[in-house]
DNA sequence: TTTCAGTCAATATA
DNA sequence: TATATTGACTGAAA
């Protein structure tokens, strides 16, 4: 599919012609634009946790890969718009040469037209990294600040107010997918040995005291049930966390509800294609699939249930955040540290060798071994990623081999 | 009203 | 040129 995240030039290298790019994918077949598809490509969350719309792109996904042209048709469209571009380059050209030079300069790359675009358009705010530890501390402090806390912050750091609440709000967000990572990871791990690790079972007994991890300070805490607390802090050593089902990706899970829609309930909603998980493999683990594994000679994991969110030991014993934002010492560990994946076999082996299409889908979730980063969490995500990924596109390009027809309904 | 999930889109990075 | 990051926005749920 899409072309690979890191090793895209690599993969394009290998196969020009036949990378997809996650733009393309996204705009055509998920109808998402490129920054989300990398996105979700790089932070899928547990199926079960996943909303209706939230499955859709997966959906999607499972249906292109379903269609035998699948990879041509996008190869045909992607041609059509390198031709269309090229039109409108050359047409540009020999405008700008007719025409008064006024025009010229104009971007026509974007697709956009000539239009007076600027103005209308406020400037993209971007946090200095002084103003990016200033929130972290204070998000340590309290992951939900008050009106009052945030016009604070928002003073002492010379932001919009909208622009600090903006923040909490992304930061919360993208903290807790990174958690349903780790809570992935960390179930892979034990799924091993017992299901019922003691990490897991400490984490779920961490749980119970999730929700007054917000610092106490002030009531407004999150809503009761919903992850709160200084996930940061969760975040750097905590490997699981967080409610209750199986810690699926959202990858597999979906080709599993599509499984289970295909073999018996054709149309059901997707929920209820996930508790007919059947022919499962990897137990949600995020490495890389089986190899040699015939399909379906796997079992599912339940194994993954549930990993409560972590201890809150770590629970900020706070004062005011509002203190000393901008000086306080800050516990916050960068998530940086949590070095966590498990090396990450090439996918190479499974999918259909010298194909195109292999090449195309296999492109657009592998990684290359020679990208190394010289950066630890450059490289810990890549084979985050990259675990996920090659799971994900061993278990759709599974479900996308079987013959029988699925009939979606959304 | 607040929080969240999902997403866009500008910008950064490779 | 492709992918990654991230501030902002929308709509739904509580």
């Amino acid at each position: 599919w899409l072309t690979s995240l890191k090793s895209s030039r690599r993969a394009r290298k290998c196969a020009p012609n036949s990378a997809l790019g996650q733009r393309l994918f996204g705009e055509t077949i998920l109808g998402l634009t490129q920054g989300s598809v990398s996105d979700l490509l790089a932070r899928p969350k547990p199926w079960h946790k996943l909303s209706l719309k939230g499955r859709e792109p997966f959906v999607r996904m499972q249906l292109w890969l379903n269609d035998p042209n699948n990879v041509e048709k996008l190869m045909d469209m992607k041609r059509m718009e390198k031709k269309a571009y090229m039109k409108r380059r050359h047409s540009s050209v020999s405008d700008s040469q007719s025409c008064e030079s006024s025009s010229a300069g104009i971007d026509y790359s974007q697709g956009a037209s000539p239009q007076p675009q600027h103005q209308l358009k406020k400037p993209r705010v971007v946090l200095a990294p002084e103003e990016k530890e200033a929130l972290k501390r204070a998000y340590q402090q309290k992951p939900y600040p008050s009106p009052k806390t945030i016009e604070e912050l928002a003073t002492q750091l010379n932001l919009k107010t909208s622009t600090v609440i903006n923040w909490f709000h992304n930061y919360r967000s993208r903290i807790r997918r990174e958690l349903f990572i780790e809570e992935i990871q960390a179930g892979s791990q034990s799924q091993a040995g017992a299901s019922d690790s003691p990490s897991a079972r400490s984490n779920r007994a961490a749980h119970s005291s999730e929700g007054d991890s917000c610092d106490g300070v002030d009531a407004e805490g999150p809503p009761e049930g919903k992850p709160s607390g200084p996930e940061a802090d969760e975040y750097s050593n905590a490997t699981t966390k967080s409610q209750g089902g199986p810690a699926e990706s959202a990858f597999e899970a979906g080709e599993e509800a599509l499984q289970g829609a295909r073999s018996s309930e054709k149309s059901e909603s997707f929920h209820l294609g996930m508790e007919s998980l059947e022919d499962t493999d990897d137990e949600g683990r995020l490495k890389a699939p089986r190899q040699s594994s015939p399909p379906g000679s796997q079992r599912s994991g339940e194994s993954l249930e549930t990993l409560p969110n972590s201890a809150t030991e770590g629970d900020a014993s706070t004062s005011a955040a509002s203190t000393s934002v901008l000086t306080g010492e800050s516990s916050y560990k960068p998530k940086e540290s949590s070095e966590k994946i498990p090396s990450v076999p090439s996918t190479s082996s499974t999918l259909a060798a010298g194909s195109q299409k292999a090449n195309s889908i296999q492109s657009l979730f592998s990684f290359s071994e020679a990208a190394s980063s010289k950066n630890t969490r450059d490289n810990s995500l890549r084979k985050k990623k990259a675990a996920n990924l090659n799971n994900i596109i061993h278990r759709l390009e599974k479900a996308a081999s079987r013959e029988e027809a699925v009939e979606w309904e959304f």
